[in-house]
RNA sequence: GUGGGUGUGGCGUAGUUGGCUAACGCGUCGGAUUGUGGUUCCGAAGACCGUGGGUUCGAGUCCCAUCACCCACCCCA
């Protein structure tokens, strides 16, 4: 035998006890069951491609953190995103594909950075994205704030703000004061406004990138006008008619609250941010920012927005498209760093442990089979431990129900039924405990997995 | 990639101005009259104090190097 190592993984990378995989899986079927909701199909790409495929948009960042190596004579890479692979396999397949093409994707992405607290080498996205082929109507922008409200809703978090916000609108602005140039790094500077705050924004603008101190003030000042929907368009309104990309921009932004409302996501769970931009790559219109209310420093979850060409490098055919996507893993690690997420309770998925108390392991075989089949999900417990030991494992697992088979059940061809929160218990056939387990169970309300405070 | 901090059993910590067999909690395992639990009590296993070198009669405690991890910046989920 080899020397013994010891056992570790990279940093950057996460693993999860049981209790804690599980309640992470159930936040991501919920959100495949919100997105097929909404007609999504679900999608699957290789994690590894061409590095020549995933870095086609050759962006200095993408470039720096991709994990990249070779193997024989192919220059290889882990994805960076799970928007790239999208625009990939949709020039790829255009032709068999039916558009407007609903997809999502729920997977890993790999990004080479210096790890931290809550970010990750290694994480999960779970994106969904909308391609239209040549155009696509403006309401599948709305539509995605909808589907996000519902994921976020289901999952148990109510105090959230998705934050909107169009570059269109911001970029007619700009262009409007003459600064249309500098309209990338403006968007980026006001990005951080939130963080560093306006005094040290208002210093880069003048400093930095040598706008005039009005118009600087201006900025600041237009941007101070976020907030709700509508006293935002009234103001937004008032400034129609300064620059044609500015009202294309407005157009669509009202467009999209209006639907939003539509969609019946409620006021206090959206708004338009002016200050949003979504850093500098391919979003061209709409922008989406997601805010956890009660913890606003671990950023934004859930982030997409609006992309004229998504498939540019791949094709010639325009595919414009929207898309969203939510952070799972990092926003199940900071859910779960506030005390939000009980990964101790359930950490088993069965609801039923059989425990046989002789050496007859038929009967609990069988009887196991029972439950089962009343679609109830059994184990049965096969050990010699002594009664307390065999317990305790039922404990620890967290399982509701434990069927008890000794000599007397054993010979009557019966279970005793024991419900462990409440510790009633009573011997029966096991196709009635079966029933009563599965009627039992379907009775429990089920629990949102986040429980705010 | 740039700057700062930390490094003691599986996890979280204690370790006085360098001094005898490195302590504690949690967890793990075993036991406390052989079919009823997560409590309590008792017991056990488990660390060459990240690694290498140096100073010293003597270093977990000082110095250097190295590695790892953490935090901030960058960027973002």
């Amino acid at each position: 035998m080899g020397e013994i190592m010891t056992p570790r993984i990279l940093s950057g990378f996460i693993e999860l006890l049981p209790g804690a995989q599980l309640r992470f899986d159930e936040m991501r079927r919920i959100a495949e069951e919100v997105y097929e909701s909404f007609g999504f199909v679900p999608l699957d790409t290789p994690a590894i491609e061409l590095s020549e495929i995933l870095l086609a948009k050759g962006g200095g960042e993408t470039d720096k953190q991709m994990y990249r190596f070779t193997k024989g004579e192919n220059d290889l890479a882990l994805r960076f995103d799970l928007t790239v692979p999208l625009a990939r396999y949709v020039a790829q397949h255009a032709g068999e594909l039916s558009f407007p093409f609903k997809r999502y994707h729920i997977g890993k992405v790999y990004r080479g950075e210096r790890p931290q607290r809550g970010r990750f080498r290694e994480f999960y996205q779970a994106d969904i994205d909308v391609v239209g082929d040549g155009s696509l109507n403006i309401m599948n922008d709305a539509e995605m704030p909808a589907i996000i409200y519902k994921v976020f809703t289901r999952w148990g978090i109510t105090r959230f703000r998705i934050r909107i916000n169009n570059r269109k609108l911001l970029g007619g602005f700009y262009e409007s004061l003459g600064l249309g140039s500098l309209s990338a790094e403006i968007m980026r500077t006001a990005d951080k406004l939130e963080k560093i705050g306006e005094e040290k924004v208002r210093a880069i603008f003048t400093d930095d990138l040598g706008i005039p101190a009005d118009k600087a003030d201006g900025i600041l000042s237009f941007m101070a006008h976020s907030g709700t929907g509508d006293k935002t368009l009234a103001f937004l309104e008032t400034l129609r008619g300064s620059n044609a990309l500015y009202d294309e921009g407005l157009d669509e932004l009202r467009k999209v609250v209006e639907g939003v409302r539509a969609f019946g996501v409620p006021d206090e769970n959206f708004a338009v941010d002016l200050t949003i931009s979504r850093g500098l790559d391919y979003y061209t219109g709409t922008v989406y920012e997601t805010t956890l209310l009660d913890y606003p420093e671990i950023g934004s979850p859930c982030s997409g927005g609006r992309y004229d060409n998504l498939a540019s490098n791949y094709t010639e055919r325009r595919l414009p498209g929207v898309g969203i996507s939510i952070g799972l893993s990092r926003l199940y690690w900071a859910l779960c760093d506030m005390g939000l997420i009980d990964t101790e309770a359930r950490r088993s998925t069965a609801d039923v442990l059989v425990i046989p108390m002789t050496s007859d392991r038929a009967a609990a075989i069988a009887a196991a089979e029972a439950f089962r089949r009343a679609g109830v999900r059994t184990q049965v417990y096969f050990e010699e431990k002594k009664f307390k030991g065999k317990m305790n494992y039922a404990n620890r697992l967290g399982v509701p129900f434990i069927a008890i088979i000794g000599e007397d059940e054993l010979a009557a061809g019966e279970v005793s039924l024991k419900d462990m929160r409440s510790g009633e218990q009573n011997r029966m056939k096991p196709e009635e405990a079966a029933k009563l387990a599965a009627d039992v169970l379907s009775a429990e309300k089920k629990r949102p997995i986040v429980a705010e405070k």
